[in-house]
DNA sequence: CAAACTTACTAAACAGTGTTCAGTATTTAA
DNA sequence: TTAAATACTGAACACTGTTTAGTAAGTTTG
C-alpha cells in the first residue's frame, strides 16, 4: 500500500516543519516568542494543526531539547581531541561553558527550563542521560588521576560546576560583577581551569 | 499635617498586604500560581489595584526576592557558628543547598526566574550582592588555606559549584541517577564536603 | 462513476495571563 | 458647600495554551 507510506513520509515532513520553526523562532528569539500561535504563523498552519502533530508544547518543547543535544554532542565530538582523560575532561567542560554562553536560549531548554522535563512523564531524558554517561566515562577513564571517590559523584559534581558557572551568567545573576562581556567568559574559562586542577592529584 | 502621614502609612500597609499575600501563595503554590489576579482574589481587591502599589509584576517579584533573601541571610547568621573560615566556608555552603532543596521556589525566585532581574534596570541586585560580598569576605578570610589565587574568581566558583549542585536538582536534571529522595540531599552534601577538601590546600 | 467513509485542517471558543484606562465613589481642601 | 484630589474598580485589550465542532478534500467501496 503506497498511500499509507506516503502518508507516513507526510507526516513526518510536517512534524519536521513544525519542528524546524520552531527552533527557528526559539533560536532566533527566544523562548518567550515562541508560543504555538506565532509557529502556526510562520508555517502557514492553524494553530490548531499543530496539535494534531503534537500532543502539547511540552511535548514540542521536549523535541526541541533533544535536538539541542544532538548540538552539544556534535559539539563535543568534534571538540575533544586529547588523548588523556584529565585533558578531555578540562576541553570538554569548556566546550561546554562556550556553548552555554553563546546558545542561551538553547542553553534554558536543555538545563534550566522546567517545561520541556514534565513531557511523557520524562522519559527517562535519553538525550540528557546519554550526554551525562559520555561524562562518566571519561571521569572512569581518569580516576586514578582525579581525586573523586566516587564516578558519579564526580561526574555530578564537574557537571554542576560548569553548569553553576553558565546558569548564573545566563540568568544575569554575576552582573554585579560589572565585567566587561568578554572578560566575563575568559572568567569563567579560568574558572573551568582552576576546578580542573584542583580536582587532579 | 498629619493627614499625609496617614496616607503615607497606609501606603507602606497596603504594599505589606500585597507583598505577604504574594509571598504566601509563591512558597504555597509556587510561581506559576501566583499571578496577579489570584493575589488580587486573595486580598479581596481588584486586580487594577494591585498596579497603583508596583509597577509591574516584576516590580512585585523583585520585592518578594528581596525578602527571600532576607530569609537566607538569616539561615546563615544562625547557622554560621564556626569561628575558622573554612569551617564557616563549609557550613555556609550546607546551608546554601539545603535552603535550595528545601525551599524551590524561593531557590527559584532568587538565582533562575529571569523575571525580577528586569525590574527597574536591575538596581544592582542588591540583596543579591550582599549575600555575595559575604561569602567574599569569609573566602577572603580563609585566602591563606585556600587554593584559590583570585578572591573574586574564588567566591564566584564556590557559589557556583553549589548553585550547579541545587539549580540541577530544582529544576529535574538529575533525575535519572535514579536516588532516593533523601540519599539525593546526603549526595549533594558530600559533594559540597568534597569540593571544600579539593579547595582547600 | 457515485456514494460512503476517512483524513487533514481550521474557525471559533474557553479559560487563563499581564496590563491599561475611563469612570465612580469617597475623602480632603478651599 | 463646593471643588479638587485620592482610592479603587469594571471592562476591555492583546496575549497565552488548548479543545471542539464543522468543513473540505482525499480515499475506498459498491
Amino acid at each position: 500500500m503506497g498511500i499509507t507510506d506516503r502518508k507516513e513520509r507526510e507526516k513526518l515532513e510536517m512534524r519536521r516543519l513544525i519542528m524546524d520553526a520552531a527552533m527557528d523562532m526559539f533560536v532566533k528569539d527566544g523562548y518567550e516568542k515562541t508560543s504555538i500561535r506565532n509557529i502556526a504563523d510562520k508555517i502557514e498552519y492553524s494553530p490548531a494543526t499543530i496539535y494534531l502533530y503534537y500532543k502539547d508544547k511540552d511535548e514540542l518543547l521536549w523535541g526541541l531539547q533533544t535536538e539541542a543535544f544532538e548540538k552539544l554532542a556534535e559539539v563535543f565530538r568534534e571538540g575533544i581531541t586529547a588523548a588523556e582523560p584529565i585533558e578531555q575532561l578540562r576541553q570538554m567542560a569548556k566546550l561546554y561553558v562556550e556553548f552555554g554562553m553563546s546558545n542561551p536560549d538553547l542553553y534554558d531548554l536543555m538545563f534550566i527550563l522546567r517545561s520541556p522535563m514534565n513531557a511523557e512523564k520524562n522519559e527517562e531524558w535519553k538525550s540528557g542521560s546519554s550526554a551525562f554517561q559520555f561524562l562518566v566515562n571519561i571521569i572512569q577513564a581518569g580516576m586514578d588521576k582525579l581525586k573523586y571517590e566516587d564516578v558519579t559523584l564526580g561526574a555530578m559534581s564537574s557537571w554542576a560546576m560548569v553548569h553553576g558557572l553558565v546558569s548564573l551568567n545566563v540568568r544575569g545573576r554575576c552582573k554585579m560583577l560589572e565585567l566587561p562581556e568578554d572578560k566575563l567568559q575568559d572568567m569563567l574559562l579560568a574558572a573551568v581551569d582552576q576546578y580542573i586542577d584542583n580536582i587532579t592529584r
